[in-house]
This record gives C-alpha cells, structure tokens and sequence, in this order.
DNA sequence: ACGGTGAATTGGAACGGTCCAACGCTGTCC
DNA sequence: GGACAGCGTTGGACCGTTCCAATTCACCGT
C-alpha cells in the first residue's frame, strides 16, 4: 500500500539491498517525453523509418543521446517473437577445434544480424542436461550443435520447434535437422595415401574412439586395401589422449614384437601423435628418418616448431560457415528434408614424414 | 480485419515464407485454458507458491506436460526486470587459459542461478566494437570481462550502470570495477627463485609484452637482485609467441655473443619456451642438463611428456571463483568501493629443470 | 443469522516495446 | 469549393509474463 505511490524508488524489486543506482532505465517513453513527440515516433526513428521529418528525427537521436536510451531487447522480441539469436550447444571449450567452427559460424551469422549464446554442455551442467530448456524458454531463433552431445533425446524435442543444424558431428540424423561434418574418413585416406605415396609399405594406425575414430580408421583400412598393403597394416587402439598415443606406439614399435616394425604411422588426432612422437625418440628412433608420423586436425600443436607435424586439416572454418548457412536456409524452410554434407579435409605438409630408409 | 480473426495460423508473422510449423508456442494462458483454472493460478504454480490446492497444482502440471509448454525468458525478465544473466566478455577463446576462468566462473554462477551470455571480442567483431551497446538491450545483470579489452571507454559507460568484475588483468580501474588477478609478479618471482634455488648463477627471462609482460620481468629482477645476481642476469625481449621465443633464446644462447651463456632460463609463457626449448636443441644444448626451463601459465602445452615444462599455474579457475563472488556482491550492493585482489600462482614442477653443470 | 477470518483463486494493471488504423494537415485536381 | 490523396504523426491494442488487490467460499465463533 505505501510502496504503490513511489514507484520507481531503489529497493522496489524487495532484494535486499537496494538494486543498481535506484534509477530505472530510460524507456521509450521517456524520450518520448523529451523530444516531445510519441513514443510511436520515437520507435519509428529507431527502425530508420523514412517517412519522419528531419527536425522531429534529430529531436528524437538527441533525446536519445542524451538520456543513453538503449532499446530493451526483451520487450522487443516479445512483439516481434524473434530473439535475432541463436543457440550455440558445445561440449568442450578446451578444444581448438570448436573455437575454428565458431568462428566460421560467426562470420555469416553476424552478417545476418544474429548474435550467437554459447552455452558449454561440459562446462555447465545446466546447459549440457538441460539445454533444451533453457533454449526453448530463452526462444532462440535456432540452434547449432557442435560437436557430440550428452542428450539426444532432448535434442530431439527441440528440433521438432527449432531450425536445427548439427555441426562437425555425423550423428544422431534427424527428421529436420541437417548436418555438416568433416570427410574424416576421406582425410585418414589423404593421410595414409601420403605415406604410401612416400613408399612406405609397413604402416600403422593409431585409432581413436566413438564415431570420427571408427571413420578415421575405416579411411585408413580403405587405403591400404586398395593399395594391396593390407596385409603389413596395423591398428592399435589409442582413446584420443597423449598417453594413449605413447602406449600405442610403443607397442607398435617395441623391438620385442614378433613382426617388424611399421615406417609410418598415421594417428587419430595430434595430440596421440605428440604421445607416439615422444616414445619414438625415447626408443632412439628418428623422426622422420626412422618413422614418418602423420596427424590430424591440424591442431597448433601440429605447428609448433620443435613437433611440425604433418596433420590433416579438416578445414574447420568452412564447417562453421556452411552450418550457418544450412540454418539461414532452414529459418526460412523449416519442413524442407534434412540435408547431409562432408567438407573435404586437406593434408598439411610439415616435416614428421620422408620415405622409408632404403 | 479479416485477420483478426484467425489470429494464431501460419504466416501471421508478415514474413515471406511461413515461421516455424505455423503454430505458436503454447503461453501461459493455453496452459489454464487447458487446465480450467486462470493463467494467475498457472503462474503460481510455476513458482512453487504452497498456496495451491494439490488438485489444481497437478492439473496445471498435467496441462503444461501435454503442450510441451516453456515459460517465456523475455516476458518474464520484462516484467521482473531482472534477465539472470550475465555478459562475459573475452578476447580471445582460443587461450585455453580463459576457459579455465569461464568454469571457475560458471561455478558459482550457475549456483546462483545465473546463466552466462558470451561474446569473444576477436571472433565477434561486434561484440568488440559494441558490446556495450549489446549488453545493454540485452539488459544483463551484470559484466564480466576476461582478460585485456579492446575499448575501455565502453566499459566505462557499461559500469557506471551495471556491476562489473574484470578478471585476469590489472587494468583498466574504475569507480565502481572490481578486479580479480593473478599475481604476475610473484609467480615470476617463484619461478626465479627455483632456479636460483638450484643453484644458477646466470638467468635469463625472456620478457613478454604488454602490462602482464612488465609484471613477469618486474618479478624476475625483484628475485635476482634479492639474491645479489643482478649483474649477471639477462632480459631478451620477446612477443609471447614461439617464434619469438625462439628468436630470443637464440639471441641468449648463441656462443658468439660475449658473455657467457645463461644456465637458466625463465621466459614469459610457455609457448615462448617451447620456442626456446627448440633452439636449445638445435643448438645442442639438452634441457635440463645444459639449460634449465621454466615457462609460465602451466596450459597442457607443459603437459605434454614431449616437452614437460615447469611452469607457473596461475590459478585460473580460482580466479574465476573469486570473480563471481565479487560479481554477485557487487549486484547486492552496486555503489561498495572497487575492490582489487590478487591470486597466488603456484609453480608446477616437472622436467625442465635441474641444478647447473659444476 | 451474521460478521469475521483465512485460504484459494482470479481479474487486471503493469513491463517496454511494435504495429496498425485513424487522425489532422496541406496541397491538388476537377 | 469540396473530394481526395498523401504525408507525418498519434493513440491504443497487443506480445507473455508477474504481482497486487479483489473476490469467492467454507468455516468458525457468537
């Protein structure tokens, strides 16, 4: 009863303390009231309508200026029932892989006037459980998945409301839901091809886990078969890790095994190929000279002077960038049948690869 | 006219080809249409109020089950002026060291349930340039910003209005801005003095730019001239990169300069010292026997068995604890004096160093 | 029988924008 | 001189919530 007649004093929402300075932020009206126009005007200045006479126009931009008025998005997109905002669903920040995606999303979804919420499916347990939740209330124009993700389930419920596009992943495949993804098993291809192409004929592989390593392999199987080499290949089983990586080559390459030892060995990512370049030097073996290594992601790792590793580019960028295309396509159609496209990888030449020792 | 009444079939929306299937997402009066009661009581029912019959509480629930309804975050905020998000603003996503402060922040953010909007100020160009403006429409509760900035006018326009944090740099300090460090200069000093500690007479430091560099090199000369080895300690400048690294250590190491060479050295990041570690090898020289290392940031580059770099951990996650806690005092009482603090980094040790050759 | 009490429920006014129909002007044409 | 067109401008409905005051209703004590 007594705090209806003084509105806008500080300690209104009942935290507390009292909330920011106790001054509300201008509103529509309130430079309304100071250009002395209506508020119908004032939003017709800030949608650059033409058909507003210059004098009330400038009364209108100088009110603004003066009272720092900025728009509320919420009570915009209320109206408007569009956020200009898209769901960005990752599952690990750490990886430098992601951040290329992101960037290529950006590119042209920012050219749309769409801004991008990033939410850390591993980083925030929220996000990752319950992003559908939060997305659907947040009313996100659409969203784009990066990556794998903790909850197909959910994300299908989602998709049945969102244009959706899944990025640098193959699955799940969805009614409506497109999906672009790397040629992973076109890049492990490249890779072992570059080998055999060295010379090499005894050529292992160090394989990596989930879907991308089953396709990592498949590529590298296909390769040496149709080479006629595949009777010398090897696969060993790493799990994406340095360690892993290291315990895999040293089993490959341990004096002690009954078959001789392979010349090259292409690896699931660079991080395995750092581990399988450590325990190389630790058995007195020169790389390139005694081993050709090749990774794959090209990852900065794969730059650094003291490793220059050979590694498969898989061009990251363009994912991103044809993503959000696919979603600019979907927001207009969002029945047209889900598309399915690979973005060719390419091999980067450094100096962890040379033929085999005559 | 005509269209008023069909006010819910597709295209209402005026756009070229129709949104989404046609059908708008549920609100909340479908809800109590569905559920026979009135959308005040559903209301109600969304917060939990114990002031609802248990009959009408389960229908309401049965009824937001069945049209898969999601409460509308902009309608919400707009009325309760509080969007429960904050702005996080980064430079650059692609330093793993900032994902490191992102989970210590949403730690205890999300604890409070508070979801973190992010922009990165290098992928987005907009949200360098503008995120003032953009956080603003967006009406979050509050800013924080990660690491340098790129335009600290801005952010003195955005915090004059909204509780904002700086975490993980010095500058700039404001009225109202908190800031969460890491204490560059003592991690450098702990780092010195290990090498000092071993035993080495002549170190070196490969200096980085900017303020963090200046406090790195200030420690490192506070740590040798308290140990009366001033005269014989070197600075090379470098750019935080491993080429620079490189070039330095080069410069350091290379026989032909006058002086004798370092024992030790401790350079700005670890990438510079992986840069340095290579042209130490190229150079003959094995590490630690011939040159200690010591690097700075303790990333996974440290970690790797390849190189295994002491190197300081500055603590990125407590950082970004501290930060939220300093965020959410600061939402509490907005005009408390600026508040600036300091994390104790710890020094990682691994393999890169050893005492000097007698 | 009646007012009082308190719990459960409801209508309606915000919140800060957009948009549409309608308005007052001025000038033009027949 | 009146109908009309077109321009610049405005009031008010609406978007989907929350919150407050008001209402209903059963129950109680007198």
């Amino acid at each position: 009863m007594e705090r209806s007649n003084e509105p806008a004093e500080g300690r209104g929402d009942g935290r507390v303390a009292g909330r920011a300075d106790g001054r509300r932020p201008p509103t529509i009206r309130g430079v309304a009231e100071r250009a002395g126009v209506s508020k119908s005007l004032v939003s017709l200045v800030l949608q650059g309508s033409p058909r507003v006479s210059d004098a009330k126009r400038q009364a209108v931009l100088d009110a603004i200026e003066e009272l720092g008025y900025r728009p509320n998005a919420a009570a915009r997109s209320l109206v408007a029932r569009r956020t200009h905002t898209v769901g960005v669903l990752l599952n690990d920040m750490r990886n430098p892989w992601f951040v290329e995606v992101l960037d290529g999303l950006n590119s042209l979804l920012e050219a749309h006037g769409l801004r991008m919420l990033m939410a850390d499916g591993r980083l925030d347990r929220r996000a990752g459980q319950d992003f559908a939740r939060t997305f659907q209330e947040l009313r996100v124009d659409g969203l784009v998945v990066v990556g794998t993700l903790p909850d197909t389930d959910g994300l299908a419920e989602v998709a049945e409301r969102l244009p959706t596009v899944i990025a640098g992943n193959h699955e799940p495949r969805l009614p409506h839901v497109d999906i672009v993804a790397n040629d992973d098993e076109r890049g492990a291809r490249l890779a072992t091809e570059h080998l055999i192409a060295l010379g090499h004929r005894r050529i292992a592989h160090i394989a990596g886990q989930g879907l991308v390593g089953e396709l990592r392999r498949r590529g590298f199987e296909a390769a040496v078969r149709a080479h006629g080499l595949a009777a010398s290949a090897v696969v060993e089983s790493g799990d994406g890790t340095e360690e892993g990586g290291y315990r895999a080559a040293v089993r490959l390459l341990n004096p002690s095994r009954g078959t001789e030892r392979p010349t090259g060995v292409f690896a699931f990512n660079d991080i395995s190929c750092v581990g399988a370049l450590s325990a190389a030097q630790e058995l007195g073996l020169d790389v390139p000279a005694d081993l050709s290594l090749v990774g794959y992601d090209n990852t900065y790792l794969a730059r650094i002077r003291h490793l220059w590793l050979n590694s498969v580019n898989n061009a990251s960028h363009e994912v991103g960038r044809r993503a959000a295309r696919c979603l600019l396509d979907r927001m207009e159609r969002p029945d047209a049948p889900a598309g399915h496209q690979l973005v060719a990888p390419e091999l980067e030449i450094r100096g962890s690869t040379a033929p085999p020792r005559p």
